[in-house]
DNA sequence: CTATAAATCTGTATAAACTACAGAATTGAG
DNA sequence: CTCAATTCTGTAGTTTATACAGATTTATAG
């Protein structure tokens, strides 16, 4: 099964710059090229690609990825895996929490305000979440009329 | 409650240049001054930046945060609000799938493979998880010697 | 209050991760 | 075979920050 870099492109949704500069910095291999110099791939290429462009959209950094692929290029014994696989997971998890607060305030939004006109939405309270100590919609400020405020406490109106 | 720009850096684990960055290209407000000209920030400020940075650090590019603080900011109605939030809430939905892939991947090999010395391991059949069609580890093509094998199909052996 | 170290200021340069040409060569559909 | 589409290399520009230089301001120790 062969692909042009074109079609390789259009599966991965990575643009064609993108798979090259890939390549230049030894993140994707060489692939084998035709007579012409056209670069050839093949489904690994599409494995890793998809691989590199998911942790990509999940914000991890290339050394990151660059890191974790080196473990499925089995340079190295599991035993030295551990660690890294451990350490991303952690961020994984991290990640997983982070998302799903975001998740529901998302949801608090769509459900909680259908139409209004007016600032009392809960669009501000919900996107900043837990972590808000004043209101950005209204510009109430709590905290300040009442410093013993628990931090960790929603704000809610 | 005032912070000095190097505060609001700690608080936030922002650094301090991507903060006055961020000021540049006005997403976040310009704060206070003093009479000497350094800049003072409360509260507000650091809500605000700990969304952007949340954001930032879960893949999600500038403009669309910009997007979604002007939500916040409430120059609009929540009315126009509601596709916004519906189009973010969908991406959030699909990068919690792909990390918890990614999570459950991690698991496997944090479980599975305690200290072994040879390419057999789930490691790399792990990370690529259920996309995978050939084994990057041990370089098996079961696609190529099976043709009308299913794509969707994890590779296991 | 002074001295001086730490923090911040503006402005510019560099880095990381892409993205977009320009002009030439190759490929492939008709 | 022809000619439009694709890809090639190389270079330049963009986005999202970081880093540094030299001047100024702020905090602290005497």
């Amino acid at each position: 099964m062969k692909l042009s870099i074109g079609k390789l492109a259009k599966h991965t949704s990575v643009n064609i710059e993108t798979i090259r500069y890939y390549e230049r910095i030894t993140l994707m291999p060489p692939p084998f090229r035709s007579d012409g110099g056209h670069r050839i791939y093949d489904e690994t290429h599409i494995e890793r690609l998809t691989f590199i462009r998911r942790c990509r959209d999940l914000g991890f950094p290339l050394e990151d990825i660059r890191s974790l692929l080196g473990m499925a290029d089995n340079n190295e014994h599991c035993s030295s895996m551990r660690p890294k696989a451990s350490s991303h997971l952690q961020l994984v998890n991290a990640k997983i929490v982070a998302l799903q607060e975001m998740q529901h305030a998302l949801t608090d939004i769509l459900n909680g305000c259908q139409d209004c006109e007016t600032p009392e939405c809960s669009v501000s309270n919900a996107l900043f979440g837990c972590t808000a100590r004043s209101c950005p919609c209204c510009g109430r400020k709590d905290l300040e009329s009442n410093p013993a405020n628990d931090k960790s406490q929603a704000y809610d109106h």
